[in-house]
RNA sequence: GUGGUCGUAGCUCAGUUGGUUAGAGCAUCGGUUUGUGGUACCGAGGGUCGUGGGUUCGAGCCCCAUUGACCACCCCA
């Protein structure tokens, strides 16, 4: 008995059809970040459990895929654990490595671990798959790619805009208009709690009011309350729930609500610099926006936050985002280095282009000639053919058996290739080709070299 | 971890208050056509109705359990 075929939870094949989508989003992607002066890094798809225990909270700990250790894993349980059935004692006794849950902390480590061979501001761009043992639903998976750049050892304002631009030249190259960057700061977030006296409650106030635009006003309130934030302060950030105006007027706002608060008038400084160079650049009209609720779930952001939105019409929420940070390789004993990071959202991003038909078409196509196979006579000169042709760059394929013409055009149909050559009887005697054209229906007949200057022009 | 919806052919789904041999479309394979696909016609294969138990003369349908998928929450990309 065979099993059924089946993939593990949250876990996806993708076919041709899609992986060619998923690679054009990539590539271009790629890119960009090639163009932007990153360079590429790829880590072990397994770290160590102390590199990534305790690094992401206690949730995130638990989604961490744990890896069986080898052999006798029995050996170190200790019996007191069991009996007190302590899964999480008894996992760290019978693991010692997991898959990579983010690229970021990876990353920290290897800079952290290579620090003296490399030269700083450090770029690099990765494009890996993480795995997290969440519960799957509607995009998200427990295996799933991220694409991330990040620049460490400047705390240099013009990589926050130098980001700004990647975001803006990738998606106006996926024709994804209709975007809209937001972006915050991690200090305003952090005068807020000042301002209400609450320094403890910044986590609770900043995932609350991230809600915002999700669940409304009320509920933020109500959240607000239950995680122990008095009506008191609640009252103090009204003015927050009613800036308005473009970036410049907004930000007068907040410096006015911030009169007293040093550290939020130095995310105002920030983000009013970061709002001059980019509308310098690209106008007023640029779909920048100043979100104050925003607040991301990576605690490790210190500085500027970004985010990015899809089209309103596609409703899939964010595809990107990132922000600064000022000490990501503390932990691996190399202080005092700021970075700035983004991500692409690679999935969305996806399902976005999809919803909007922004596929370029023919993408999955490949193959751009099939020789029909009619016996081997003709396909002695097939294969010669097709030798030279690949030789020019030109995808070419023989159909392995002589079967009936029908099901070999419709093999080269199915696989959308759009010239067939076929080679019979009258063409082997001529030393003819004839071409057939699939899409429109028509075939002609030519020798080699009208074939290869036909098929390298199409 | 919490809650909701749903499991019938490879896929999408019908299936009457519980009643003979469980159907359709698409897909696959074969034929109409041994030198021509994408559209037409004919035919074929393919199901322990997720799994286990129960109720009943009789269960795809009702009950219980279990498992899986999807969706939402928490969290997150």
């Amino acid at each position: 008995m065979s099993n059924k075929p089946a993939l593990p939870k949250g876990m996806r094949d993708f076919g041709p059809a899609t992986l060619a989508k998923r690679n054009y989003v990539i590539s271009c992607i790629k890119k960009h970040f090639k163009r932007f002066g990153f360079n590429e890094l790829q880590t072990p798809s397994i770290e160590k459990n102390a590199t990534l225990l305790g690094k992401y909270g206690d949730e995130g700990d638990r989604l961490i895929f744990r890896i069986l250790n080898s052999g006798d894993f029995m050996k170190n349980v200790s019996a007191e654990n069991v009996a007190q059935e302590d899964s999480a004692g008894i996992a760290d006794q019978i693991s010692e490595k997991s898959l990579r849950y983010d690229l970021t902390v990876p990353f920290a480590r290897f800079v952290a671990q290579h620090q003296h061979e490399l030269t700083f501001p450090f770029k690099r761009f990765q494009i890996q798959p993480v795995w997290r043992a969440d519960r799957p639903q509607k995009g998200r998976y427990r295996e799933f790619y991220q694409c991330d750049a990040d620049a460490i050892g400047s705390k240099s304002l013009w990589y926050e805009i130098e980001c700004i631009n990647l975001y803006r030249e990738v998606f106006h190259e996926l024709n994804l208009n209709g975007f809209t960057i937001h972006i915050n700061h991690r200090k305003l977030l952090a005068g807020l709690a000042e301002l209400i006296g609450q320094e403890d409650k910044l986590i609770p106030l900043t995932v609350a009011l991230d809600k915002l635009d999700k669940i409304g006003k009320d509920k933020v309130e109500k959240e607000m309350i239950d995680k122990g934030i008095t009506e008191d302060s609640i009252q103090k950030i009204q003015p927050l729930f009613d800036i308005k105006g473009d970036v410049n007027e907004q930000l007068g706002q907040l410096e006015e609500l911030f009169k007293d608060v040093d550290i939020a008038q130095s995310g105002v400084d920030d983000l009013r610099f970061i709002w001059e160079q980019v509308s310098n650049a690209y106008g007023k009209n640029f779909p920048l926006e100043l979100n104050v609720t925003l607040a991301r779930g990576l605690d490790y952001y210190t500085g500027t936050i970004l985010e990015v939105k899809a089209p309103e019409e596609v409703n899939i929420g964010s595809i990107g985002g990132g922000g600064r940070y000022d000490d990501l390789t503390g932990v691996f004993g190399l202080k005092d280095l700021s970075g700035m990071g983004i991500s692409f959202g690679l999935d969305r991003i996806y399902l976005c282009i999809e919803a909007l038909d922004l596929f370029p078409e023919g993408i999955g196509q490949n193959t751009d000639v099939l020789f029909i196979n009619f016996n081997n006579d003709s396909m002695q000169i097939a294969q010669r053919t097709a030798m030279e042709l690949r030789r020019f760059g030109i995808a070419v394929d023989i159909y392995p058996d002589s079967v009936k013409l029908k099901k070999q055009f419709q093999f080269a149909d199915k696989n959308n290739i759009p010239y067939v050559i076929v080679i019979g009887e009258e063409e082997l005697q001529n030393g003819e080709f004839s071409v057939k054209d699939m899409k429109k229906g028509d075939q002609r007949k030519m020798n080699l070299e009208e074939l290869k200057e036909f098929l390298l022009n199409y």
